[in-house]
DNA sequence: ATCAATATTTCTCATTTTGAGAACAAACGT
DNA sequence: ACGTTTGTTCTCAAAATGAGAAATATTGAT
């Protein structure tokens, strides 16, 4: 069946960590022999040599330190595994995720008027593509998640929040761009791949027969304008995050066809499943009560434009 | 020893995936009777019902539903691992760790060179926190990183790259803070445990004998300092990170003691193990060949002024 | 209501795996 | 050369595992 078990993991992380087999063995209440013999049959059993035998010590091979990383990952998932299953599903702390984008330029009014009226509840704001962050939503890894449009999230409730327009940055080295010919040989700065915008750039290119000359591959909005203002390449960003950020002003701002520029972001949640936390959020975002997405966004067209008003007051 | 087993989760999770006992049984190529055996021996174990028994089929419960959604994790994480295992390691990517404030006010131009230098190197920048970032570098998931002193990394190589001074910065709504107790009760707003600047914060109020009222946990600086703006609370931050962020004009800034303010930020490495990709990359930093880290930080502190000065030229 | 099919569970037993301990071999330090 | 350290091989008892037969309970069809 399986080639690796956990207790094989835990040895030979521990022989690499503590130096030998009988260090490790002594810490985990081993004899030497058994640490020998269990690593001796993992590495048959998986047909690579975890260590060289130098001397009267085991030195780690690249493949046995690549083992004891994965060993490491391996472990820790499983401790929180049975630390989960011992607690039961409980959320003291209401996670949330959202865009990098939508964290800087949306939420830090909306938050603060949350922590206003619920004082006592503890935040934690993680940020992440879109694809990651229905994958932790989807794994109960956040209650609730700020996506951006297109998604594909079946079984999950949503709630148009945002209206977001795209726009294409470039440096000043670079002149006015209606089609992607225009911009010759360029660099893409762009978040990881899940990253809704990154594809929208991508399939803009592609439109016109161009590809890109290399990614660099950022994780902030901060970092990706300052970027392209330094005259590295060029990125597709909401124009919400240019105003927050000095670096916007030398950058060079291009309007994207419609299609691609038009750009909702959704809040996710496990439909029946919210914390009061959660409901509390959504009224405040003037939610009434969701039941599928398709009547929802009919009925909130005007509370959005609501939200989006004080916002842009506040920071004007 | 462990409480679980890669093959008892495969076991609860076929059951759960597939209805039922038998048909667990037909995926898995068992009999029916060892699959009830391994699931009842794993929840005496554990201590959980993980099925309802009703009528003649297995209901998951809450915990059940948990643990499968954990062994799908664990199960994916362990095919993963016999796979880079015969794989072997391969970087064909420059994976760079940063510090999100590092990565908002001090990489761009940095790294703006280094494309015009490197443009066939792929970069991917990835930020956390200190302690993660150190973390992901020891299991080789980063080739180097980026990190803000204080920090604790044994056997790796550093150098000291870019100085910081770091504030303390709150709403209007805050008077002049000269000590903790100028800021009567009020809300932390930081990053995850792990960031060197959230430790600072709550050494110093734990000097002044303060307890934060609350916590708001941020993964971006733009969020965070859009958020005192807001006046729900209060951070710090290097002052840095402030020139980038319109919604700095909206704070209050106050200097802290000196011992909290200034912070030096170092590139850390795998001794010997440098690619190509970050040789380049501490070439660009103006770094001397480092043997360890006493030796270094003496030498290369006229350097680290040069990298400053065009920095902050740009953004003038 | 009766019977057959379905699903799970209990029990038995042979095989495999595991871990401890003794003995051994090689390397290292004094 | 000798003593210590480290890893390995071998033996054996205990524990765990998986298959199969038998038992039990539920469901669906007639």
């Amino acid at each position: 069946m399986r080639n690796i078990d956990l207790d094989d993991l835990e040895i030979v992380h521990a022989v690499i960590a503590h130096g030998g087999v009988a260090r490790a063995a002594h810490v985990l209440h081993r004899v030497p022999s058994n640490v020998t013999t269990r690593v001796k049959q993992l590495e048959a059993r998986l047909g690579v040599a975890l260590f060289a035998r130098r001397g009267r010590g085991l030195v780690p091979t690249e493949q046995g330190r690549l083992l004891a990383a994965y060993a490491e990952r391996m472990l820790r998932l499983a401790d929180e595994t049975e630390s989960a299953l011992r607690a039961g599903r409980l959320l003291g702390t209401f996670r949330l995720g959202s865009l990098e984008s939508t964290a800087g330029s949306r939420l830090p009014g909306v938050l603060a008027r949350y922590n206003q009226a619920h004082p006592a509840v503890r935040i934690e704001l993680v940020t992440g593509t879109t694809g990651a962050l229905i994958g932790r939503l989807s794994r109960h890894d956040i209650e609730a998640a700020f996506v951006s449009e297109p998604f594909n999230a079946p079984g999950l409730a949503a709630q148009a929040v945002f209206e977001e327009e795209l726009v294409l940055i470039s440096g000043h080295n670079v002149g006015v761009v209606r089609r992607p010919a225009d911009l010759g040989r360029t660099t893409l700065i762009a978040f990881a791949n899940g990253c809704s915008y990154r594809r929208r750039l991508e399939e803009w290119l592609g439109e016109g027969g161009m590809l890109a000359d290399g990614v660099l591959e950022f994780a902030s909005y901060p970092a990706i304008v300052a970027c392209v203002a330094a005259g590295t390449g060029v990125a597709i960003v909401p124009r919400s995050v240019l105003l927050g950020l000095r670096a916007a002003e030398a950058v060079r701002v291009h309007p994207l066809p419609a299609h691609l520029a038009r750009n909702r972001t959704h809040l996710l949640w496990h439909p029946g499943q919210e914390s009061l936390a959660l409901q509390g959020l959504r009224t405040l975002l003037g939610a009434a009560p969701a039941i599928d997405r398709a009547p929802q966004q009919d009925e909130e067209r005007p509370p959005v434009d609501a939200v989006r008003r004080p916002v842009s007051g506040q920071r004007a």
